[in-house]
RNA sequence: AGGAGUGGGCGCAUGGUCGCUGUCCGCCUUCGGGCGGGCAGAGGAAAGUCCGAACACCGCAGGGCAAGGUGGUUCGUAACACGAACUGGGGGCAACCCUAAGGAAAGUGCCACAGAAAAUAUACCGCCGGGCAACCGGUAAGGGUGAAAAGGCGAGGUAAGAGCUCACCGCCUUCAUGGUGACAUGGAGGGCAUGGCAAACCCCACCUGGUGCAAGACCAAAUAGGGAAACGUUUGAGGGCGGCUCGUCCGAGGUUUCCGGGUAGGUUGCUAGAGGCGCCGGGCGACCGGCGUCCCAGUUAAAUGAUCAUGGCCCGCUUCGGCGGGUACAGAAUUCGGCUUAUAGCCCACUCCUUUUU
RNA sequence: GGCCCCAUCGUCUAGUGGCCUAGGACACUGGCCUCUCACGCCGGUAACAGGGGUUCGAGUCCCCUUGGGGUCA
């Protein structure tokens, strides 16, 4: 364990689980992305990543990895046991896990500190 | 040297660190899985879904109709709308390229405007003959219209003209030869009859049952409902008619156990195949046969990534030490055979044209 | 992933291969009317998704591409 591994059971993967985050979970939004956060009762966090109006499935494809890369070097820096959906909208098209860093960082300001509000 | 044509191929490489998916081996396990190691992990188009198949389920005695598709010939192929070779037509100086290319004397329909007339024919300006003229007759050479005008061109002929006659070309009929065939070549005859459009209806020949892996098969929560049995119930729960009592009709809820269908979810289908590579043989070729050898993704809110270094290739700057930038199109989803479309930068082979030199 | 459908002015729509230089309504805009606005009247701008082919001639027929939309759990 190097404490960077990301299997796929960190991943949400229902379509439920992703109502749930969009029904119940608290939303900021940026520039052509925004990031839904809902705290649950499991000990770590978990990603959803949901893409819209990126026609290529190279550059889909592409987006996708890099945020998955980037949650998995920073993981410890985020918010422990919630669920968060990072929604990316037509237009946003990082080429490095760095922009994504700057990105969410920025959106996570916005939310304020880390408040485990229930 | 420059320009052009055809066919084929490549489409960044290597290593370190951190990750993802599958599989094999070993160990641990609370049997859910976890840890360590080995191996494998996007394409020439994976794309568009335009065709053809395999496979699966449903339907089906046989035949016909309808609907749709294909359309030179002969081969190739599991099959095709694909490919090869050849034929006809068109383009190009040429290499070579393009070609939905059957039938218009089976029928129906359309051919705007213009024009006399758009297909049964006919005669506007004309030409010629007759006639004082009105007009009558003969013509279709010429003009004009149009995308297209009833063979073309030349000569003879004539009142003027006309396949009326003749030569050449085209067309039709027929014969011979060559070819598996499309067709080609040649001879004889006819004397012009047969305008175009079938990616208009149609006729002819051939082909096609429908749905698609979200096909189909298996396991199977929760909730609702179905069936069966037992207990319970005729001392009648509940409901309908009726304003209500009475009445009358329908009638077994309820509890327990079992069964079948089946949703979420899971497993399977799921990758060894009309397979790749090499050699030999057959064929002009597409392709086929034989032998040897190899195992080469299998995901499911979607794995194949991030970063660092070194080196290729290209472009720009250069103080010739280097520095900066770029490295396309694009991501498997049941699997194959084609077609079409996108594509930076290259490589190889053959061929043609122009110019120069020998 | 499979299977289908559609595309005409800024918007909603007509349009038997030739009367199409593509019609209508709303919108926009110029003028008239009015003290001004509205209404009304007279005009104007503005479109066949792109590229090939068939045809004498294509918005219409055929093929390819592009962009939208639907459906199957």
């Amino acid at each position: 364990m190097h404490g960077q591994a990301l299997p796929k059971s960190d991943l949400i993967s229902r379509p439920w689980e992703y109502e749930a985050v969009y029904r119940r979970g608290k939303r900021v939004r940026g520039n052509n992305c925004s990031l839904i956060c809902l705290p649950t009762d499991r000990e770590n966090n978990r990603l959803g990543i949901s893409i819209h109006g990126i026609k290529k499935a190279v550059k889909r494809n592409r987006i996708k990895r890099i945020i998955r890369e980037f949650y998995r070097l920073n993981r410890a820096a985020l918010p422990a046991a919630t669920d968060m959906v990072f929604t990316v909208r037509e237009g946003f098209s990082p080429n490095s896990p760095e922009e994504v860093k700057q990105a969410i960082f920025t959106l996570l300001k916005k939310i304020g500190s880390p408040s485990p509000s229930r």
